[in-house]
DNA sequence: TTGTAGGCGTTATCAC
DNA sequence: GTGATAACGCCTACAA
């Protein structure tokens, strides 16, 4: 009865009498004998890549708000941008309770029949939840264009994924084949590959994240290069920390929180027998803050 | 058999023909028949106030791994510094499988007899788990005044919480009641609570966090005052962006990961029926970057 | 409308 | 050393 199945068999007096006492007793129902009986155990599993990036702390509360509001809860595996970390986490998930699975930039782990979604991901197999990647590198062209930017550099990620390797495609229809640096997501590592870039004679820089492109800011700095005035730069999430780098970073917003919302959506829509659409994706809009401005030559003073 | 029990039963050659079996059928055992019959769900829960903010990503997957080589799984609540939120994220939280908790600033909700250890708070009813905050401010406090620095001011969080009372004691303690600002979490909130600060004859301020730390830098810039030349600043925590700060933030670093992991390893121990430490405390150290120089008279040039 | 029995997949115990 | 069996707490079907 306590399970909502009561459907006018006893009445409303009852019902409630029998809710007052248990809620009294402090009676919770044994989630593990539930899941046992019912063979659903109301819970899914948000795999991310490096839950360290703010970006993917954002994502995670979105999947959890909208889970919870559907009874549901979230375990969060965290990759941490290890591969050899990734297998065992994954073997760990799988042993556990989930009913389905939210899965960031990662594969279905062999042997899952499990319901899953992908974030991120390029459309085929599982539905996919994903930003409008396209929509924002031509926000953030379009922009630098029409600051008369002729010659922009772009700072890709050094790892592989279909959210990159989409951007990559659409700054190259774009711009053909422009300098492009490879950076792993970390400031140091960003600076050290963006440095040869900003040697080249570009006039502004797009980055495929707000790391990268602190990485940028970092590199800039060394070589006394100032920010907008020698080099212009867009990041792409708007990270918190975006607006307190000096100058404020234009950047292409992607709602993080959206994403995970959408994405727990899709799953319980497949949870619940219905078919999720197999592609969705999200708007992103860019945010124009300090980082940009018409280009100048090199070295010209204002 | 297979849960480990073997124990000389049966020889190591038919042992060893089942494992290969049940490998190869792809047999994986039902959590939740095991949970129920045993009682134990090996997860625990690990609460936190924003999983926004990278601290607590940091702590995360410190939790995380330590986790995980216990044969646990960790399921992560997010209050979102949401008090409306946090009664009902418990809610669904007890209600889960988890063995045990750990609480980062959260008290034990009512009901819980769980097993719980908890994280930066005052010892006294559960086991604690905390940085050693005195020691970082005082490390601070140090380099300042070691610089040369007499007033100094000092950004405070606004939401109250053991560990900030901490911090404020122990400026108290060295400073008397120096000029102080309340700030919440969010470098604008922090920029505007810090601005009347910095127009107080201060030379040098201390941040109880990196991110009111970056607000102070929000504010220095509004008023075109200069870091460190008109104005030193230390932050607390070390996390990421401070590197990318201009200029690098002087910041009192605490491994966050560390944290989690001795929370886990606590919670661990009194799941296995030992009595964990009633409070431990882990070392901070100050990072000392270029945001920290001696005091000059305002107005005076280099 | 109410009561009762069976079974979900494990583990542990007990008799063989 | 091995095999059968009961019980964990819940849900559901069916009988009363």
């Amino acid at each position: 009865m306590l399970s909502g199945k009561a459907a006018g068999r006893i009445s409303a007096r009852t019902e409630e009498a029998v809710k007052a006492a248990a809620r009294e007793l402090g009676y919770r129902p044994n989630v593990a004998a539930r899941a046992l009986r019912t063979g659903v155990a109301r819970s899914v599993a948000l795999v991310v890549p490096d839950i360290t990036n703010p970006f993917f702390g954002r994502v995670l509360r979105g999947a959890q708000r909208a889970a919870q509001q559907a009874g549901y809860t979230v375990v969060l595996v965290d990759i941490g941008n290890d591969r050899a970390w990734e297998a065992q986490s994954l073997r760990a998930l799988l042993a556990g309770p989930a009913d389905g699975l939210l899965l960031f930039e990662a594969e279905l782990p062999p042997g899952a029949t499990e319901h899953a979604i992908q974030i991120e991901m390029h459309p085929g197999g599982l539905p996919v939840v994903r930003l409008d990647v396209e929509g924002g590198v031509d926000a953030a062209l379009d922009h630098l264009i029409g600051l008369g930017h002729e010659r922009i550099g772009h700072v890709s990620s050094a790892i592989s994924a279909p959210t990159f390797e989409r951007r990559r495609e659409r700054v190259t229809a774009r711009l053909g084949a422009p300098p492009t640096a490879y950076a792993e997501f970390t400031f140091e590592r960003a600076a050290a590959a963006a440095g040869p870039l900003l040697e080249q004679d570009v006039t502004a820089v797009v980055c495929d994240d707000d790391i990268l492109a602190g990485g940028v800011y970092l590199a800039a700095r060394e070589r006394g290069l100032a920010i907008p005035g020698d080099i212009s730069v867009v990041g792409f999430d708007d990270l918190d920390f975006a607006r307190v780098l000096a100058p404020p970073l234009t950047t292409v917003a992607a709602d993080a929180e959206a994403l995970g919302a959408a994405a727990f959506e899709a799953l319980a829509s497949d949870l619940a027998g219905d078919r999720p659409p197999a592609e969705q994706v999200l708007p992103v809009a860019l945010t124009v803050r300090e980082s940009t401005a018409p280009p100048r030559a090199r070295g010209q003073t204002l």
